[in-house]
DNA sequence: TTGTTGACCTCTT
DNA sequence: CAAGAGGCCAACA
């Protein structure tokens, strides 16, 4: 059935109406995110069939804190490898010091070579509950 | 309850 | 090509 791009998780007929849904969706993907890679919540959006509620997966890391087990929420950025939430962790440099730790090469706060260490969601999930 | 605000992206002028 | 506007939906005031 053709997912539309509205109201993500009420077209969810497999799932019962928890507005969590969409948050746990997204950090099950970001789990997913390999050591050394990063991705964007555009694509994370894209592969929960919902380009346009790139915005809500911002909203799910925001609260990615509070939320058990890990979520790397270091490994996600913006479209242009840029750091965009690198203040919302306990401290302004945490951000970019774990995805150093990783072997990511941060300057200027974007991601240094991020069309190689980006990873695209939808072709390792693949058709992953869609 | 209505209104504003986001760790964004895409389409349209 | 650059700049602007729209859109998504949950949280908070």
């Amino acid at each position: 059935m053709p997912a539309k791009k509205t109201a993500i998780n009420k077209n969810r007929s497999d799932l019962p109406p928890t507005p969590y849904t969409f948050f746990e969706d997204v950090y099950a993907i970001v789990r997913l995110i390999p050591y050394g890679r990063v991705t964007s919540y555009g694509a994370i959006a894209a592969c929960l069939g919902a380009r346009s509620s790139a915005r809500m997966v911002g909203w799910a890391m925001n609260a990615s804190h509070t939320v058990l087990p890990y979520v790397p929420a270091h490994r996600v950025v913006n479209r242009d490898g840029i750091l965009s939430g690198k203040h919302h962790f306990s401290t302004p440099t945490e951000m970019e010091e774990l995805l150093r730790s990783e072997g990511i090469e941060v300057r200027d706060n974007q991601v240094v070579d991020f069309d190689q260490k980006f990873w695209d969601p939808a072709q390792e999930v693949g058709g992953w509950r869609l």
